[in-house]
Formats: structure tokens, C-alpha cells, sequence
DNA sequence: CAGGATCCCCTCTGATACTG
DNA sequence: CAGTATCAGAGGGGATCCTG
């Protein structure tokens, strides 16, 4: 049994606090769509994720290594995004959650309507 | 292939909103070690939340119906929560993340070092 | 095309005090 | 014990503009 409240040392904590963001986990999915993918897909794939919020998150998931940056120096500018090793192996972790998520979307919501009555 | 853009409808979305704040998937692998927990032992096991935001969290996930809370109608105030059926069906899905977490914390801490060089 | 740099808002979060 | 109420602050996040 992991010491949670050891905020510092527990992994628990501190990867969850990672993925627990607005974004880092559905960049994850969305990358695991492709081999590899460009900026601009990645954000239209979002669809309503600004650029900056985009630009953090695929930097602190290159600091963390679970995704790599490759920057083509052509004109214009190339820059191709993909999971690493480690990437894929949460990949099926988080896609595992987004299952559990489509069977069980229609009775969460019922849940809420019935609770906010 | 989900249509992450379209947040209203998207099940992946609707759930992932829910499960990335602070606090939530914490709260639900606290739940799940013990058949049923009381404010306070939740409190205490997690160690750096506030009330409110137990309090907080708490309820979104009752609402949700992935907690059940059974208030008992002594004094002192009792009150037990515990995972539903549905909760106890997410819990395995986010315990293998963090089990994820154990095993590449140390690369993943190195990575970050490396990364800010 | 892929962002970096700024500015700014407002939500999330915490601290504190209080209560049935 | 298990919260609620209120207040205050930080920072997450968005909008806009700019550039190699």
C-alpha cells in the first residue's frame, strides 16, 4: 500500500499529477492514433485546445519521455510528434478508461440528472 | 475512432474531464482499499487535501454514481463512503496505472532531469 | 507551419472560521 | 465528526500578436 500523503516520493502522486490535467492524457490518446503526427493535426484532432495549451503539453510529456519531438528543418517549419516506448505502454492504460467510458457514458449521465433533482 | 472535438457528446471527453483534476483518482484508489471509509480516514490517508475539496470531490463522484455516501444518524456524525459497482468497475483500470507508475517513476524523474539540462 | 511572448481573466484551490 | 460558508490568492488556461 502506497504512503499517498508522501506527495514527494509516492510515483502514485506524482504521475498522477501529470496526467491530471485538462489535456495530457487526450494528447496521449490522440497520439497513439497515429504512428506519427504534426502540430496542426494534433490540435485540430482536439479541436478546442488553444496552441499554447497544446505547446505545454506535448513539452512536458517530451520532458517526461513518453513522447518524442522530431524538428525537420525545412521551410516551412516540420515537426512530427509520436509516442515512445514508454508512451505506448500507457497508451492501453488510458484507452482501457475511454472503453469503460463509452459503455458507461449513458448511465453517468442519467446518475447526474437524477442526482441534481 | 471517437470525435474528441465534439466535447458535449464525446464519452472519452465527458469522463476524462471528470477524472483530471486534482484530486478524484486519488479519492478513488483511496476507496478502493478499504470496504468502506469515513470522512476523515479518507482525509487523513490522502494528507495534503482540504476538507472542501474532499468535500468537493466527493460529491461530484456521488453524483456521478461511482460513490455511494450513507450518512448515519448519530451523534457524533457518521458518515460512510464507498465505491459503487460502477466505481469498483473503474477502480482496476486506474490501479493499473498506477502500477504503471511504480514501475517507471525513477526513469521518468531521470527523463525530466535530463530534459531540463 | 510551429510555436514563442504577452496580457489577462477567472476558476480552481486553500485557509480560516463556524455549526448541527 | 463531517461538513458548510466565506474570503483571498495563485496559476491554469485562453486570446492575441508576432516570427523564423
Amino acid at each position: 500500500m502506497s504512503d499517498f500523503s508522501n506527495i514527494e516520493a509516492c510515483p502514485v502522486r506524482n504521475v498522477l499529477d501529470r496526467l491530471s490535467d485538462k489535456w495530457t492524457m487526450l494528447v496521449i490518446l490522440v497520439l497513439g492514433e497515429s504512428k506519427e503526427m504534426r502540430f496542426n493535426e494534433i490540435h485540430k484532432r482536439i479541436g478546442d485546445i488553444s496552441e499554447k495549451m497544446l505547446t505545454v503539453s506535448l513539452r512536458k510529456l517530451e520532458a517526461d519521455g513518453l513522447i518524442s519531438r522530431e524538428v525537420y528543418p525545412v521551410i516551412p517549419p516540420k515537426v512530427e510528434y509520436k509516442l515512445t516506448a514508454l508512451g505506448q505502454e500507457l497508451l492501453p492504460l488510458i484507452d482501457t478508461i475511454t472503453q469503460w467510458a463509452d459503455r458507461h457514458m449513458q448511465q453517468i449521465l442519467q446518475n447526474r440528472q437524477q442526482y441534481n433533482a
